[in-house]
DNA sequence: GCGTAGATGTTATACTATATCATCTATGAA
DNA sequence: TTCATAGATGATATAGTATAACATCTACGC
């Protein structure tokens, strides 16, 4: 019998991993993707993806500008949001409003509206997609006649490796 | 048979109402509670809670500062984000992360994590409610071991008076 | 009188994000 | 070939959001 439920997304992020495989993966996926829809994952955005992807935390748009800086690329602003507003628009990146800052997508693969757990210790951020439309939330934007399109959920807390 | 469920939260501003009594509600909500907790309401404060309870919109603090500045009240940046802090260190306003703006609490009176249904075509927010804790996050997040402690959810979409 | 805590005044600065216009390159149509 | 177009990048400037830091004031209790 699992100890977590299939019924309920799983928060990735926070369990010991191989965390090479992520990257690896990330990079290997949004590749694939922008062949198959005909985008162009240029230096600078595979650049910026890879930064993102090194760590499960959000980064903010000039500690990103700073490593591309350090890799030789042109830094100046519209250089990181620029591959950020690509990689965030095709789904390979999110914005975390609360932290002014963005994390790599967890789950690429799958189409979905992203939930985050940001532990306030350890700053890591994990991903989960819990469908807010289902709950109790969806029932009352319906309600009220509301029509959803676009969900910022962000918990912050503490992570269970920092309890 | 009441059309909407007395299980789930309503979301409160997108219905047409008498707003005088939210601000003077609002208002004096505030001043209530304050007297009671000990905390001073000051003018400078009260005024900024007036403006935001004005409308049931988000407001960026340098507009609120144009109209504090309209009022006679020092203008420099601090005077709005120190009242704004204490106005949402209390629960009589929120911030929007999404908007960097914030919004009169709707329902102070309720202890609560709040929710907010954003029109992109209005503007208008919308409060509500929805304990996420109970919901599929809350669930996903005890699986992960994770202990959930501040909220975001800001939910972007057209409200029944745009549709 | 005196110390303290909370509030405000004041100046400066840090951090986040975008506008704008020029240039380059690949592609496909005329 | 030439041209037009779209997408990407270069480069400069500026807009928008938020806080640091330190001085001053005021009310209160001791």
């Amino acid at each position: 019998m699992p100890i977590v439920s299939s019924k309920t997304a799983p928060a990735t992020g926070f369990d010991r991993h191989n965390h090479r495989r992520c990257i690896q993966h990330g990079v290997r996926f949004a590749t694939h993707a922008c062949e198959q829809a005909g985008l162009q994952l240029t230096p600078a955005r595979q650049r910026v993806l890879e930064i993102l992807l090194s760590e499960h935390r959000a980064i903010g748009a000039y500690d990103i500008l700073d490593r591309l800086r350090e890799d030789g690329f042109n830094s100046q602003p519209p250089v990181a949001y620029r591959a950020l507003d690509f990689l965030v628009q095709y789904g390979f990146a999110h914005k975390i409003e609360r932290l002014n800052a963005f994390v790599a997508c967890s789950m690429p693969e799958i189409q979905h509206a992203p939930a985050f757990l940001i532990c306030r210790v350890c700053s890591v951020v994990a991903e989960t997609h819990p469908e807010l439309n289902r709950g109790a939330l969806g029932k009352t934007a319906r309600d009220a006649g509301f029509v959803m399109e676009q969900c910022v959920v962000e918990v912050e807390g503490v992570c269970p490796n920092c309890r």
